[in-house]
DNA sequence: ACCTATTTATAATC
DNA sequence: TGATTATAAATAGGT
């Protein structure tokens, strides 16, 4: 429809191009308009020129039509199935949710209306159940910190013996090296002087564990 | 264009709407991809038939369209909330459940491994707590019933009491109707011979509600 | 941006 | 729906 009949290919001519281009859109637009009227049509055209300009046109509203269009894409989809996947695993998740809740609220004493003596009996041994793993836990704990105390224990009390062994070697040492630069004992005069025993621990016997010794317990309470 | 000139108003005749949106339809989606194709432009054309049919036309990809659309007015999130939210829903029922499994098997005196002394005692607290409720609970229903058949008992003993004297009544006007038919009283040397007492139930005192009554409990453990 | 010859779209009709 | 056709509308190419 023009001075001459034209291919429908790419316009080489840049000019021509925008031209045709501006000239072709208000037309398209024109014709969508008229359609949606003549027709009572909803419809959007969306248009962007070789140089990135937008233009549009919708009969109600571009978001509306494209609301529209996805929604449709969606229950095309949905029959499809994976959507619906979604939903159903909502559904269930919220079901396990609201039965979970409910247990607890009857393991945490609440929520008691409604239940027979029966089902009272059920829980009640449940949570007697309960208790007992949770004392027999406690009990376990309190053992191996208990054993872990004693083995600490023990390990003191070696290293005291060796200390205090170390301590009399040490002792006996210095006693002969007083001799050798004193000529006789003078540490020996010392000690009795201020009452301090030479050897301060006790070998062997448990008197050097009635000592107040400071073992923490494991920090496991964070 | 064509045979006559119309005005741009909606059709009415519903047919003659069905006819002209086929055609010009067909017309618009034509000069679309010329348009495309002619200038190198980039298009998406949607329709929806006032019957709610859908056609579309892109010279690319409707969702690509659509998408370069959003993003220039930069709605993206807008259009991809539902779906998210669906998602961040399911991932906050997970953890909730995940939450209430966990307290669940630790009330049910399960998984216990890794808790202090602490926790274990809060769950023992818990738990007695729980079981105090329960055992009120039982208690209050027994007591419940209880009272329900001690009012039954009271209702039984009335009622015992007046069929007693209706018992009486009955006896006295039958001796009298005795006397005047027979000019004695039979009916006193046949209960002397049988040893049944004329009065059947003692008026006042328990002694009628001793007799073993058959209540049933409330049928409650459906 | 306007003009207009010509092509194209389509309203009316079957 | 499909084909036909007279006519309105769109527009290519020129100014």
């Amino acid at each position: 429809m023009g001075r001459g009949k034209i291919v429908i290919r790419r316009i080489d001519n840049s000019a021509s191009r925008q031209v045709t281009f501006s000239k072709r859109r208000k037309g398209l637009i024109k014709k969508a308009k008229e359609l949606s009227i003549l027709c009572d049509a909803e419809l959007a055209l969306i248009i962007f020129s070789s140089s990135g300009k937008q233009y549009e046109f919708a009969s109600t509203s571009i978001e509306s039509v494209i609301e529209k269009y996805n929604r449709r894409k969606e229950e095309d989809e949905l029959l499809l199935n994976p959507i619906s996947d979604v939903k159903k695993e909502v559904s269930a998740l919220r079901q396990q949710l609201l039965n979970l809740q409910e247990n607890n609220r009857k393991l945490m004493g609440e929520q008691l209306y409604g239940l027979s003596i029966k089902d009272l009996n059920s829980l009640e041994s449940q949570l007697e159940f309960s208790l007992q793993s949770i004392r027999i836990k406690k009990e376990q704990i309190l053992n191996d910190e208990i054993k872990e105390l004693n083995r600490k224990g023990i390990l003191m009390h070696q290293q005291n013996v060796e200390l205090a062994n170390k301590v009399n070697l040490f002792c006996q040492e210095n006693i002969e090296l007083h001799r050798k630069v004193y000529g006789h004992d003078s540490r020996l005069e010392m000690s009795v002087a201020t009452g301090n025993p030479l050897i301060p621990y006790a070998i062997g016997g448990d008197a050097g564990l009635r000592v107040p010794i400071h073992l923490q317990l494991s920090p496991r309470e964070q």
